[in-house]
DNA sequence: GCCAACGTTGGC
DNA sequence: GCCAACGTTGGC
């Protein structure tokens, strides 16, 4: 069974058009130093999910495409890395405490999904990026909203 | 730059 | 294990 996430990030550090450069169209989803947010990666994501590309802390904030998880949980590098921002020096490399996973891109929206877009569609009035306070850069969502978003990003 | 929300830290 | 202080996120 498919599920479906939405990871957030900015595009000036990395976005869409970041990941479309990398080699394969695919990332690590690196520096996630939160542990709900991890749980989600390491226990629940699968290959096949589907995930949505969000880029926030811009003008407006939207919904840049589709991304489909292409590896399973597995550690941070960035973790052990003492140069990295995302270095945490209580990890035991025998147990490490980050794990991520890899997303490759499947799907540009044909126009960007923007926030206030989603704040008017009916069938995402339950979407949690949308509830006030919510800071988890990766949360799940049901298919529906999933597909609601999609339908969005094909429109026009 | 402001501020609400909320996760984390650390003293006790 | 409580909880106040602090730091971060992210829309506006």
């Amino acid at each position: 069974m498919t599920s479906y996430w939405l990871f957030k990030s900015e595009p000036d550090v990395f976005g869409w058009d970041h990941l479309v450069a990398a080699p394969d169209q695919s990332t690590g989803w690196e520096g996630v130093r939160n542990y709900l947010a991890r749980n989600y990666m390491r226990d629940h994501m699968k290959v096949g999910d589907l995930g949505i590309f969000y880029h926030s802390s811009c003008t407006p904030p939207h919904a840049a495409g589709i991304v489909e998880i292409v590896r399973e949980s597995h550690p941070d590098p960035l973790q052990f890395d003492a140069t990295s921002d995302y270095h945490d020096p209580k990890s035991d490399p025998d147990n490490p405490r980050w794990m991520m996973v890899r997303v490759k891109a499947v799907e540009r929206f044909a126009r960007s999904v923007t926030l206030d877009m989603m704040r008017q569609e009916p069938g995402l009035a339950e979407l949690l990026i949308l509830r006030k306070g919510n800071r988890l850069s990766i949360t799940p969502m049901t298919r529906d909203e999933f597909e609601a978003i999609a339908a969005l990003g094909r429109v026009g």
